[in-house]
DNA sequence: TGAAATGTTGGGGCG
DNA sequence: ACGCCCCAACATTTC
């Protein structure tokens, strides 16, 4: 074939990329185009981090492309539409790309193959962000699970994993074509950023990468759930978008565990385990897009959450009087990111202390993440819900204080977001309400917690019929 | 990838 | 010395 596109959208890299390889192997001539998607910018659960990381992100995959003697076409506008135009300019006999699984992407990707059909040009769709699909790991009966072990289980034992994708050695120059110039800003998408979040870009992939494995990654099992220490890898960003691939993680992270001792072996199989719950729920979300409209287990939509707006701001604010919660929220709002056994505490508290509906902590995620992710996020809300696959049972509420106090033992975390409660020192910044004079400016606590857990049960059992 | 309520046990204080 | 009680500490059950 003469000529191709590689067309761009969550694999914003030159390294391990599927699309990129495959077209370069196939096409003599490779024309890499970035689509600007009107109608996923305009979303109701899009946000400013995100938008910024992608930025970021094409910034420096032009600069890749550039080195590859290339260079990358932005376009903005509707997909299908820009796509089709785009090869209709480039003359091109087919489009490559790594292929999503979200169900709004399902369907653009049917629309465009059904648009490219009739103009003639191909549509490849090619594997690039797990190692294994939704019609990959199934029961033996063949259907997709919704446990998390055996699925697990499964997920290790098929073999062989695909390999690494060569990294191209140069490109083609490609056409003088016409380009929008990467915005600047999120602000001229329409998503003024008011935080610092982290870097995008796939060379800032491969540095979070390298620095992991040579410090974090080796105590990972027992460091992660502490929020106060630099226990995770803070990969997520770029595993959303591409900038690092799954297959170089988990070689990496082989790789390290093959040359270090016992406990680095543990991390590294807690570690991977984390990568499975990422393929788990991508899967969960491919084979029941349902989800993202309500509960996996449907009995669950008539629950009778209270939909109070006041409470869900002082959510939202950090305003809730927990400090775990509070610090947590707050840190957020600040960096776009959130730690994991915190975003288990803060979904479990909007659903089960607030009783608000999980979908409205869900779709805040989703606006403030820079990893905010449907398929990671929804499998999280409806976790925590108690309403999804392998869900926390409805009966597993955790318990925000103890919750802080086992997992911020010294207070740390708390200091570093909640300046109110700097008086407080070590442990006890976990309870203001034992010492009401030195919280100053701190809230009172919005709920009862052992109140709030009794009215949680109940309104569980409302929807069970009294088992 | 809980927590609270309830049950059991055993050491020590005390009359 | 003995029985009684208290209550950690731990185990089990329940949601």
């Amino acid at each position: 074939m003469k000529r191709a596109i590689c067309w761009f959208r969550r694999d914003l890299r030159v390294a391990d990329n599927a699309a990129l390889s495959i077209a370069a192997r196939q096409a003599e001539q490779i024309f890499p185009l970035f689509i600007l998607d009107d109608e996923i910018l305009a979303a109701p659960d899009m946000g400013a981090a995100r938008v910024s990381f992608l930025l970021e992100s094409l910034r420096n995959l032009q600069n890749s492309l550039r080195a590859l003697g290339s260079t990358l076409a932005i376009r903005r506008g509707n997909a299908v539409e820009e796509l089709a135009r785009f090869c209709q300019e480039t003359q091109a006999e087919a489009v490559f790309a790594g292929r999503n699984y979200e169900p709004f992407c399902v369907q653009r990707d049917q629309r465009v193959d059904a648009r490219l059909n009739a103009i003639g040009v191909g549509f490849e769709l090619v594997k690039d962000a797990v190692i294994w699909e939704e019609r990959e790991v199934l029961t033996r009966a063949g259907q997709p699970f919704s446990v998390f072990t055996p699925y697990a289980k499964a997920w290790h034992a098929k073999k062989p994993r695909p390999a690494a994708f060569p990294r191209p050695k140069s490109l083609s120059k490609p056409l003088p074509l016409a380009s929008c110039p990467i915005p600047e800003t999120s602000a001229e998408l329409g998503y003024p950023l008011k935080q610092a979040i982290p870097a995008g870009g796939e060379d800032s992939g491969a540095k979070a990468l390298t620095s992991f494995l040579a410090q974090a990654a080796a105590s990972y099992a027992n460091q992660r759930d502490f929020p106060a220490l630099a226990g995770t890898s803070r990969l997520s960003p770029h595993l959303h978008f591409g900038t690092i691939g799954i297959r170089s993680v988990l070689a990496g992270v082989e790789r390290m565990a093959r040359s270090a001792g016992d406990t680095a072996k543990q991390s590294a199989a807690v570690f991977i385990n984390e990568l499975v719950w990422r393929e788990f729920y991508l899967q969960i979300l491919a084979n029941y897009p349902r989800v993202l409209n309500g509960c996996f287990r449907s009995e669950y939509d008539a629950l009778p959450w209270r939909e109070d707006k006041s409470l869900f701001q002082a959510w939202c604010a950090g305003q809730t009087g927990f400090p775990i919660v509070d610090a947590a929220m707050r840190c957020l709002n600040a960096t776009g990111w959130m730690h994991n056994r915190l975003r288990m505490i803060v979904s479990m508290f909007l659903a089960k202390d607030l009783l608000l509906p999980w979908q409205w902590g869900e779709r805040y995620f989703m606006q403030q993440l820079v990893d905010g992710d449907h398929a990671a996020n929804n499998g999280g809300w409806q976790w925590s819900a108690g309403t999804g696959t392998d869900a926390a049972p409805y009966f597993r509420i955790f318990n925000p204080t103890t919750q802080g106090e086992k997992f911020d033992p010294e207070g740390a975390f708390i200091h570093q977001w909640l300046p109110e409660l700097e008086a407080l020192p070590g442990p006890a910044a976990h309870r203001p309400w034992d010492q009401p004079m030195l919280a100053r400016k701190y809230p009172a606590p919005i709920v009862d917690h052992a109140q709030q857990r009794i009215a949680c049960l109940a309104l569980f059992q409302s929807v069970r019929g009294g088992h």
